[in-house]
DNA sequence: AGTATATTTCGCTATATGACAAAATAACGA
DNA sequence: TCGTTATTTTGTCATATAGCGAAATATACT
């Protein structure tokens, strides 16, 4: 697992991780359940090779894990079992925004996504008949 | 108070402030009491000026607070009251580093520097008679 | 095979960060 | 008042980071 080593070194992939907006907010998002990179980019509204990157950071942090679904690669927040602290400090960051207003409009927002609006990109939303997309 | 805005700027102040080991280390080492910059600067061995502006980063983040007497600035975590969330945030990262080496040597060094060992720089250790200092 | 879609990697630019030294402040002591 | 000590501010440098577009990969559909 990429979460082993020293505990200062951990740490600091992992607040470096929750030190970016718009990863805390795909994040948050991803508490609802699994998402898809080209549903994180319609949430974020950043180019596809700049949330891969930020994925690929919280998944080096321990934060996520990522499976591959034919076409699509689908991110989830990483099961309890993997580790106590990191899950107890990510716990606090979500309380810190709770309230928060882009988190509460992304809420709002991804159900949409969620639902397979159409006429969006990732037309992944809508092509596939009724599978595990979403 | 400086941590009254918006959650988001708020959680990515705090998770900057915890993503530089020096800096955790210095919030570790303030666990055990106020330190004043000089034994921070002893700790961690880096010039002045570089561990104020850390210290002044982790204070704008709402971790800690300060005070000066006379000539000396004294850091302490900040106290519970200001933010269950943040404190939280606090405590998932002290666990996340609970076993690092770093941090354990830097607790025996603590010690030494608390007790104001001879021949070191930061005379406030030595010249002031038992006063409050350390 | 050839096209289209989803994602990642690479190359680039602008800005942020962490380090230091030097200068500026603040406060004490002679 | 002058010198010393503690801290902060300022200027500078090297590196890290976040963003994009273009190219590369991987998989599906025809």
């Amino acid at each position: 697992m990429y979460a082993a080593d020293n505990g200062l070194n951990r740490l600091t992939r992992l607040a470096k991780a929750l030190s970016d907006p718009n990863r805390v907010r795909a994040l948050a998002a991803l508490r609802e359940g699994e998402l898809c990179v080209c549903q994180l980019i319609d949430l974020l509204e950043l180019a596809p090779s700049t949330v891969s990157k930020h994925m690929a950071i919280v998944k080096m942090a321990g934060l996520v894990e990522s499976r591959k679904d034919s076409r699509w690669v689908y991110y989830r927040l990483a099961g309890a079992p993997h580790d106590e602290a990191a899950g107890q400090l990510l716990k606090g960051a979500f309380e810190v925004v709770k309230y928060d207003p882009q988190i509460a409009a992304d809420n709002t927002e991804m159900q949409r996504i969620r639902a397979g609006y159409a006429d969006e990109r990732c037309s992944a939303q809508r092509d596939r008949t009724a599978s595990s997309h979403g």
